[in-house]
RNA sequence: GUGAUUGUAGCUCAGCUGGUUAGAGCGCUGGUUUGUGGCACCAGAGGUCGCCGGUUCGAACCCGGUCUUUCACCCCA
């Protein structure tokens, strides 16, 4: 017999866990319904068509694979296999598991486009796969709960995904986070102000590490990136703002007065703000962050990406706008933003800043324990009459000492045991023992009754 | 994909320079207690030392490979 094992990067969730899980998934759920997204389900597995392609040649190696079934080298000759991995891969496998949940609902997007009624907004929590390699807070399953708004351009859903972020936070009990907010157009902006159009890919990977390994590092980089050197002194100045970070709007209105597309990326950060402001809502937890950068393959307007301070997970959600991601599956003209919240770090978070609460409002409130055979049977019908009046309750089922059913009940932390003898058969009445406080006293049933059904 | 790192009882970990029968704490099972858990005391069960191969008279310990864990890079939730 060998020893079993999980597939490197899964993990189980035990029932601590998943209280856990589904308190944070109860969370999000309720917000996204609470502003008007409908959930959908979408497969686990995509052709490999709608995959490949959309995530940059990074993306392509971290998708999982799904080889054909029955003989999958029937297709296969000498030549693919000379030709190396790529050649064959085609010929070997036509699925792969998802990768994110924003592809998958694009393409269910185009498929039923003459249903929809736009502008759609839904939701979706389900597991997502990458084949990286697992780190802290880097898992090759987890979940990922999206809500994205497709067929309107308008900066309200910006807006409310700000606001979205904020009610499930303060639900969570997370109180010290950063909403980092840019636009892609500002990213634009910068590359064609410094004379590097263009280039903002390079140029956001290099910046981005700036609070990481600092200015003359990044500048080492840029340089081996094949950026010119003025490019890069012109670059200074957004240094030293980014740095400060006071008033990065109207820093950037001056430094990129000559890109047009900049400002209209400046102009649109401010719409979101404004926006918020004629909502009654204020900035708290908001902060703009112009040389944020994510998803650059295909993010068009609105950045954003959510850390929680004093802890060492990575963000834990993140989103953006996308001019025509449906574009690749033939239906242009249509812009969606959307933003995911990573349920597994968010977990993380919590059990690292100590926010799970332990009263288990799911479990077991009653436990009924019992002498002999004869209490037994008194126990089990006792136990139907709670279960009737909506009581959690169980028994245990095998005939046992009364040690080993309190040992079970105070170590499922069951609060009460009701105990069932001779004494209690003859007075319809069971002991009522409270495992935390040691106090016990003898109730008629309908009297625990009451007392259960009066808490909640 | 690159570079490191980890693996010994259910869990957390000792185990010296390669040398008899691999240990501890916690947990588990039973008992002290046939109408009462937690506390205490007593007893007991439990290990192919991740796996495969090599060196050696002899390997948990040294070497190679492989899997796994964790971390950095890349990228990302």
């Amino acid at each position: 017999m060998q020893k079993p094992s999980l597939p490197k990067g899964t993990r189980d969730f035990g029932p601590v866990q998943m209280a856990r899980r589904n308190f944070i998934l109860e969370t999000i759920k309720d917000t996204f319904q609470l502003f008007g997204y409908q959930q959908i389900e979408t497969p686990a597995m995509e052709n490999l068509s709608t995959l490949t392609g959309k995530y940059g040649d990074e993306g392509d190696q971290l998708l999982f694979k799904i080889l054909n079934s029955g003989d999958f080298l029937k297709k296969v000759d000498l030549n693919d296999l000379s030709e190396g991995a790529a050649a064959t891969l085609p010929k070997v496998a036509e699925k792969g598991l998802r990768y994110d949940l924003t592809v998958p609902f694009a393409r269910y997007v185009v498929m039923n486009r003459n249903e929809l009624t736009f502008p759609f907004k839904r939701y979706q929590i389900q597991p997502v796969w990458r084949a990286d390699r697992p780190q802290k807070g880097r898992y090759r399953e987890f979940y990922q709960c999206d809500a994205d708004v497709v067929g309107t351009d308008s900066l309200v859903c910006e807006a409310e995904i700000i606001l979205m972020i904020r009610r499930v936070f303060a639900g969570l009990g997370i109180q010290d986070y950063k909403v980092k907010i840019n636009n892609r157009k500002i990213l634009t902006g910068i590359a064609e102000v410094i004379g590097e159009s263009g280039k903002e890919g390079p140029l956001c990977v290099a910046i981005d590490k700036l609070d990481k390994i600092g200015w003359e590092k990044v500048k080492e980089e840029l340089t081996d990136r094949g950026f010119a050197e003025n490019a890069i002194s012109k670059l200074s100045p957004l240094v030293s703002a980014a740095n400060e970070s006071s008033e990065p709007l109207s820093f950037l209105k001056s430094f990129l007065a000559a890109s047009e597309i900049g400002m209209q990326g400046v102009r649109e950060l401010e719409e979101v703000f404004e926006i918020m402001q004629s909502m009654g809502e204020d900035l708290s937890h908001v902060e703009p962050d112009m040389v944020l950068a994510r998803g650059l393959s295909y993010y068009t307007g609105a950045i954003f990406e959510v850390k929680v301070n004093q802890v060492s997970i990575g963000s834990v959600s993140g989103g953006g706008r996308y001019d025509n991601l449906t574009g690749v599956f033939g239906l242009t003209g249509v812009s969606g933003v959307g933003f995911s919240f990573g349920v597994d770090r968010i977990y993380d978070v919590m059990e690292e800043l100590n926010l799970f609460h332990e009263e288990d409002s799911q479990g077991t409130q009653l436990l009924l324990a019992y002498f002999d055979e004869k209490s037994f049977s008194y126990a089990l019908k006792v136990l139907t009459q709670f279960r009737k009046a909506g009581v959690r309750s169980e028994i245990y089922p095998d005939q046992a000492k009364m040690k080993k059913q309190l040992d079970y009940a105070s170590k499922k932390g069951i609060p009460y045991v009701g105990i069932c003898g001779d004494e209690e058969i003859k007075s319809e009445t069971i002991a009522l023992k409270n495992l935390l406080t040691g106090n016990q006293e003898s109730l008629p049933i309908y009297e625990v009754i009451s007392r259960f059904t009066a808490v909640n």
